[in-house]
DNA sequence: CATGAATGAGGGTTCATTCAT
DNA sequence: AATGAATGAACCCTCATTCAT
């Protein structure tokens, strides 16, 4: 019923859903010209080109071509979070070791699927790319998010003289490092077998700190 | 007259040494130029000019900027074999867990040390830069040699239903991942404390495998 | 149903009279950019925010970015017309060198008065800018006329063998030269000190050449 | 002789004069360019290829447009300042009301002679291009400087009650402001007419200050 | 008439690479 | 071999103007 559709939400779409859609577009087309090009020759007229529009539309949108990065990054980085947290959610807090072990395998799984889509395009944005600064504030912001997460799930279980905090970082920061690994990656590469040996690298760093 | 040629021209710097000097210039003055400027920042011109020579001369010895970078990728990785294999040289085979715990704090410990060095020109090096797809075989292959040595080390140890192979991989890439996320590191770190946790983490995982 | 629109429009805004409106909305706005920003900063886009209005409403008024320029330049060109104008139609025809004295003293008075509302723009509409062809032949048209009061003025003081046309044209031609320096001053200035000088130059040269 | 003069002055061609050559034929495609299209549309490309060369050769030379710019602004006054004095050498120091006669003649006349060169350049130089803060510097010093000057010249031929250098101000600010007034004018003048008037001006404003 | 998103030619500038000397 | 001036394609970005709604 496309007319009751269209009277249910009537003045939202033409300033505000257009321009979101606009901009959906171009980082759209951004995705697939730094993925194909990198990020030197993925020149913002070729990505206006990929988003069918000119280079002015594109710049209405973003004030410069690494914002358009930042965006990317920034959507990138959320929607991993919101993935992980997804996972997460599914699952109880873990009380014993059993239980840990399926949050782990679950994190690793959730990561490594995020960045199935395009290791490409990922290792232009987090190696390739410059960072300006501001950016890089928010990536350690949510770094720090990530490490406290894990506290949250792991301390619990860990024995009194073990300095959760630092082992969360630990686990966080290993389990990132091995899965932007594996995106980086260029050999073809038992995506399963990593995902196993990853998983049980974790449970056997955190296994002498349980409770 | 071959002759009097061959007296104006200084004995200790015959045509071939006198290149190979020219080119460590430029090698030493394209590290200095990649670190401070960045990849894209970090122009022939700019090489030349630190390098004390015109960049017309630069161009004698390295066909195109590319090639300087792929020079300094492989001497880098070059020198992080030798320093492996050095501080390994020290060592006898690892007998049991305490032996294997000294390889490895060996083998983190001096992939921390040549990293330390210049932690802004390794990012330029390994993340910035593009990679030719020449050099990507190249350091394929050393990847290979690499998990072959850890292999020869810590097979012995190894239960006989635990795959060496995998094993020494999964121990190599960590390793390698873990002192590249350090050095990518944008935000101070707490370098002992890491290396410490590293060791342990690789140990942890080993542990369950011995025999 | 023609009775109908009349009745939905306003009484006091027919068609002509909210052009007009329009039309001095956007000239306004186009002083306050063209001040701020200089004329090539001062884009059409700046101008329409700045009056409230969208872009394609601002072409309907103006066909050009030059047109509104133009009109800018007339208008103030008419202004200073009127203002000189003003000035004299207090006095009466001068019948001596005093009387010639307070004439000149007043419209170099006028002539600061009205430069001195806003410099900068002054100086972007009559140096900055580009001149249309269209406009010289007005300004010109305006110069003569100028000089056509201003020997009205004087002619009658001045001795037989003087040619009140030349004479008319110099005195003119200086007052607006110098007024004009004035403006394009970057320098703080006493302004009165000017004026007088000013005055005191005008009346040095007409002095030998009165009756 | 040609063998000769190559043996005379050998060692400073190469680098050096090859420069200023460069730098000269630079400058002189920009008077060309600036003149003719404005300074807007007196586009980079178009003074590279108007001295043909490459846009690159010419950004060797000066680091952005406005250098450019200013360097001609720079060339302009001091060529200006280095004719006037010119005139003045050739003249003695004015004892009395006929050597200053003599004294403006001159100083007016280099002023409008070195103007006629190119009338469109000068107004694009002086009235419709950006002129950055540090040359707005410059150019306050060498109007002071020109003051100092003319003080230096009127200032023993004025009576005690009178300020030398107000007086030589309004002399040079009055001299200089008509001679750019005649540049600028885009019609026909009697050139020579014009001169005269402005002698005269400046002659009945220094009358009654003499002592 | 109003709106403002869209257009795209064109501008300033950089830098890997070449080549005459 | 060395030099460094010269080259010019290509980049990012702006802004006067148009046009579908």
């Amino acid at each position: 019923m496309p007319t009751t559709e269209k009277r249910l939400r009537p003045r939202k779409t033409p300033r505000q859903l257009r321009a979101v859609d606009t901009r959906a577009r171009i980082l759209d087309a951004a995705r697939v010209v730094f993925a194909e090009h990198g990020y030197a020759a993925g020149t913002t007229n070729r990505i206006a080109a990929e988003a069918a529009m000119s280079v002015g539309s594109l710049y209405q949108y973003f004030p410069n071509k690494d914002s358009i990065l930042v965006e990317l990054v920034r959507t990138h980085v959320d929607d991993g979070g919101r993935a992980v947290l997804g996972a997460l959610d599914a699952l109880p807090r873990p009380t014993d070791a059993e239980g840990l072990a399926r949050v782990v395998r679950a994190v690793v799984g959730a990561m490594v699927a995020i960045h199935a889509d395009d290791r490409r395009l990922h290792q232009v944005l987090f190696e390739e790319s410059p960072r300006p600064a501001a950016l890089l504030g928010e990536l350690h912001a949510m770094e720090d998010t990530a490490v406290g997460v894990a506290a949250a799930w792991i301390g619990p279980l860990l024995r009194a003289d073990v300095d959760p905090e630092l082992t969360a970082r630990i686990v966080t920061v290993t389990i990132e490092s091995l899965v932007h690994r594996l995106v980086a990656s260029e050999r073809p590469l038992d995506v399963d077998g990593f995902v196993d040996e990853c998983v049980a690298l974790v449970l056997a760093y955190l296994a002498p700190k349980l409770r």
